[in-house]
RNA sequence: UGGGGCGUCGCCAAGCGGUAAGGCACCGGAUUUUGAUUCCGGCAUUCCCAGGUUCGAUCCCUGGCGCCCCAGCCA
């Protein structure tokens, strides 16, 4: 009856995809995510990740993982497992299609001596500047090098020698024979072949020459049968090169399909930025809780479902678009809240003795408001009480805008009593140290009659608190486009982490990893997965309560 | 003043010639033992601008303007 439509907004892909299957010019959805693994993914890459899985499942095709692992200086198998890892907890699973672009290497190999006898390749020996001098500008035509007329025999020979490793890095380059006036700029002559004596993560030694990404990415799309190559905006000059080369090759031509990259608003995107992050160590690492990337998200308490709304959410386009951060902590908050027990604890504790209570009781306290079959909790409560220090004014505004504790101010102790704060102490120099208060000891599950009291707060019961660990996160950096300072590390946010103490409830002490909570009128906070151990929780502040009393203050 | 793209509410985004969906944000108000959640209501006479075609244009045409990407032996 209800039909479970998955709301999935429409695109211009699911547009072109539709129009193909209706026509006939494509009979079935395969996609790709292509990561090099030289970095973490991050949310950009999540986008693409749920775009491309997605597609498959909805439209009955299928999704490989593959990794462009052709540039060996930069690639390690570190970064092979975290992104397995990351786009398996994002909920998605490849099946038997894992492939790698060095799987492809040997073929590749033949597809360059296959243009070379076309003669539509060459072995170049200018330096890589002297390349780039004749290169030509964005309105000047380049200069044709002076070894593009080879014979295709003395083409043959010197990349064979390449190969063989008898040249070094550098020496010689073999590139496709285009057009060195052409105004898109790919089409000059791109290089499809560098000699690089590198150690291959996965191939080894085996290789001195490394194919270019152009050279590469379509014929592994082609190779594998993929159908939609998707891939962001700025390769969208590299179309008729993708195309030229599948066409001369004479093999299967897959659609390529260009969409705009994710900017999110107060953090960085891109891997060479990540990277200095975690090199520099201005975070502990790429799954800090404060870093964009899948890992950091992870550990910080994001759920992989609040992370697949987002990128549902914000759609796909091709528009530069700019999304607030905002939208990504409403998908966060709307799936902790439905998910999330609550807790109480107190991270700026102010004492509070009650002083007409002398007892020890053990309340019952529901884990969740709107849903009782999440069972409760016991709540010992006592005398002796911590409560927040901003849950009390001296000074309190006017009482329509005000409802905490003040100085004979009644409020209700959550799943307590109202009390009543009779009088407060001060300290030498003037600070609060110690409220007293009156307990209404009519008020356990029902309200006082004649009076209503508005004000709620929570407590934690001094003699059975558990001291905790809080990581209290804020914003990475503290401007909306960091990439807009001079440098962005100049945006960092010096406030990003503050590490504190807070006084929990006991339930709380045996949280496991990974486990998220809400503190009751605080937050979300999840326990970190690397640094708790047992009985000794760490908590990391997911993500904030929406607040509308800070709003009007 | 080479080429390729893009321009619908503060931020995203549907719409594909028939008279502007939705989300976030924001502003009201109701319920509430979380100032949370939930719930109601408000929020583009207008689609970068100017002309044109048409009974009718955000959607078609022409001309402007603005923004993004490309000169790695990175991907």
């Amino acid at each position: 009856m209800s039909a479970p439509e998955t709301a999935t907004p429409s695109n211009f892909i699911r547009t072109i995809i539709d129009e193909d299957l209706q026509s006939g010019r494509c009979d079935q959805v395969v996609t790709r995510f292509p990561p090099e693994p030289n970095g973490y993914l991050h949310i950009g890459h999540a986008k693409s990740i749920c775009l491309n899985f997605g597609l498959a499942a909805d439209y009955n095709g299928r999704c490989h993982l593959r990794f462009d692992d052709t540039n060996p200086v930069k690639e390690e198998d570190e970064y092979v497992e975290a992104i397995k890892e990351d786009v398996s907890w994002l909920g998605f699973d490849w099946g038997e299609h894992l492939y790698f672009a060095s799987d492809y290497f040997e073929t590749l190999y033949q597809y360059a001596l296959k243009l070379i006898k076309a003669g539509t390749a060459y072995v170049d020996s200018q330096s890589a500047e002297e390349m780039r001098r004749n290169r030509g500008t964005l309105t000047e035509p380049g200069v044709e090098s002076p070894h593009r007329n080879r014979s295709i025999e003395e083409n043959l020979a010197l990349f064979e020698q390449m190969k063989n490793g008898e040249h070094p890095d550098g020496s010689h380059i073999l590139r496709a024979k285009i057009d060195m006036a052409a105004p898109n700029m790919n089409l000059r002559d791109p290089a499809l072949y560098r000699i690089l004596h590198a150690h291959h993560h996965r191939t080894g030694d085996t290789w001195c020459i490394y194919p270019m990404y152009d050279f590469a990415h379509g014929q592994e799309d082609s190779i594998e049968g993929v159908t939609y190559s998707i891939c962001t905006l700025e390769f969208e000059d590299h179309r008729p090169l993708y195309e030229w080369f599948l066409r001369e090759l004479e093999i299967f031509v897959p659609q390529q399909i260009e969409f705009a990259r994710l900017n999110l608003s107060y953090t960085v995107m891109s891997k060479r930025k990540l990277l200095q992050l975690v090199t520099d160590k201005h975070v502990s690492g790429w799954d800090d809780p404060r870093m964009p990337t899948v890992s950091g998200m992870r550990r910080r308490g994001y759920p992989a479902a609040a992370i697949r709304t987002f990128c549902e959410r914000i759609g796909v386009g091709r528009a530069a678009s700019w999304i607030d951060l905002s939208v990504l902590e409403d998908c966060v908050r709307e799936e902790l809240n439905e998910t999330a027990c609550r807790r109480q604890a107190v991270l700026n504790p102010l004492k509070v003795t009650i002083t007409n209570y002398d007892q020890l009781e053990e309340l019952d306290a529901p884990n969740h408001p709107q849903r009782p079959e999440l069972g409760s909790r016991v709540l010992p409560m006592s005398s002796e009480l911590w409560i927040d220090r901003d849950d009390f004014m001296e000074n309190p505004p006017p009482p329509k805008k005000y409802f905490r504790l003040g100085p004979e101010r009644e409020v209700r102790l959550r799943n307590s009593y109202i009390i009543r704060c009779d009088e407060f102490i001060k300290d030498a120099d003037g600070e609060i140290v110690e409220l007293k208060c009156s307990a209404d000891l009519d008020t356990l599950g029902k309200n006082p009659e004649g009076r209503k009291v508005k004000g709620i707060i929570h407590w934690v019961s001094a003699p059975h608190a558990q001291k905790v660990q809080v990581r209290v996160y804020d914003r990475l950096f503290d401007q909306e486009n960091p990439d807009k300072a001079e440098n962005y590390l100049s945006a960092l946010n010096p406030d990003s982490l503050q590490i504190s103490e807070a006084l929990v409830e006991p339930s709380l002490i045996d949280a496991k990893p990974g486990e998220t909570f809400q503190f009751e009128r605080v937050g979300y906070f999840t326990v970190d997965s690397k640094d708790a151990t047992d009985g000794e929780p760490v908590f990391n502040r997911t993500v904030t309560l929406r607040d509308t009393w800070a709003k009007m203050k």
